[in-house]
DNA sequence: CGTCAGTTTGAGCGAGCTCAACGTGAGTGG
DNA sequence: CCACTCACGTTGAGCTCGCTCAAACTGACG
């Protein structure tokens, strides 16, 4: 059964090569030499668990990471104590990056339940990026693609609805979990309705509101996490 | 008056090297002979009028840009045809960089005013930056810090009132000013009340309402686009 | 079986929106 | 030089969506 162990997320002995998520994560005109330096660099640590966090804000930068099986959430936390969840992570997804800027991380990064993630040191990750041009193209698409979702969350909270938020929500996790060949009408909700709150602007009641609200309409089945789309076209027409 | 020629920010001949604004936009351990390099790739256009597009959003992607004098706003249109105001660009900063990830431009962006920009070709940008490290990691940095400074204003969007983010946009742009060794007390908005709205999740009607209150407690002096701050503790206190 | 975090549901309130009117100043043409 | 326009900004009145506060429900875990 090695063919499956080696195919299993959460073990930490799989390479970049043969990771399910590769196709995520990585540029896909590498060649298997590149891969291999890749690998050298990559570490896969141990599977998480539950609140644990793998960095808090304002700890020194030194690592991207690509989250390979479970979920992380990232925050920042303002000055006057508040919390404000500023993403999501799904496996084959890469979160770090705001710590760049200034050579400390922004956000902190917590595992919303028990997960796995591989760490990429960034010094590392630049001196690859100079002998791999398409690694270097592939880290600015993927810092370019984070700042035009950071534009679409302000946009959505900047205009749209509490029940528009939602349902673009649902929609991009939906979207996210097509990407990696699992239903996009079926699936659990990684984080609680406080996070989805937090995430959208909204409170804990305003989200379970919609969520009640989306289900007399149809358009989902709502059990604890668990998601059923019942009706795409309407939540599409909803999320604009 | 060949060295005051040199300095003035509409001059479209002036190298980077000579440029007023090259603390800001450009690395500071860059070598004059990794100046000169970069200057041969720096396209500096002329002057563009108020309201002329730099750039629409869906065009193909070729460039990112400076600003060397006047300002610049990046907006998204969304489906339903609203437009979002995702930043305003002044002299010294980059924009662009969201155009990176799908080899399309996201936002349009627009001068606000008489206004020069420096052209820089992102694929001649990607081949400097092997050459020259620090490069490479200048641009990692200012993407990163658009990051961050997305997720400052979704935070912004997400909690705080309407009194507490026009304070917080009149703290940026005095600090921003500050860094171009301007008064950070006396300065002019180069935006209109709609887009401070737009921008900052208000109606107009708001933003105005809000201006007359902080006149009222003392807190600035506003005349048209003129303001001039009286009490920065109360400000910073009202932004947090 | 009790506890506790997470979620749902209800009732009332308020910040900011909508709609409408009015003010202001720059530009234009008679 | 005045009259007109038009974009922009201000001010007022009323309404609404989502917030606040409070209570009850659910299920996991000791």
């Amino acid at each position: 059964m090695s063919s499956m162990d080696a195919k299993c997320p959460h073990n930490t002995e799989v390479n970049c090569g043969d990771c399910r998520m590769n196709a995520l994560c990585l540029p896909l005109a590498l060649q298997s030499k590149e891969v291999a330096q890749l690998d050298e660099i990559v570490q896969r640590g141990r599977p998480l668990q539950k609140d644990r966090h793998i960095y808090n804000a304002g700890e020194e930068f030194k690592s991207v990471f690509a989250v390979r099986s479970g979920s992380v959430k990232s925050y920042t936390v303002s000055n006057d104590g508040q919390e404000q969840v500023t993403g999501f992570h799904l496996p084959g997804e890469i979160f770090g990056m705001d710590g760049i800027a200034h050579n400390h991380y922004t956000n902190s990064a917590l595992a919303m339940e028990t997960a796995a993630v591989c760490e990429i040191p960034f010094s590392r990750l630049q001196e690859l990026s100079i002998a791999i041009p398409s690694l270097q193209r592939h880290f600015f698409q993927l810092m370019s693609k984070e700042i035009t979702n950071d534009q679409h969350l302000i946009t959505l909270l900047s205009k749209n609805s509490a029940e528009e938020r939602v349902a673009t929500l649902l929609l991009s996790i939906s979207n996210r979990n097509l990407r990696r060949q699992l239903s996009g009408s079926r699936f659990r909700l990684p984080m609680s309705r406080a996070d989805i709150g937090n995430y959208l602007g909204l409170t804990v009641e305003t989200v379970s509101r919609v969520f009640g609200r989306f289900q007399k309409q149809d358009l989902l089945r709502v059990d604890k996490k668990e998601i059923e789309v019942l009706d795409f076209d309407k939540l599409r027409a909803l999320a604009n």
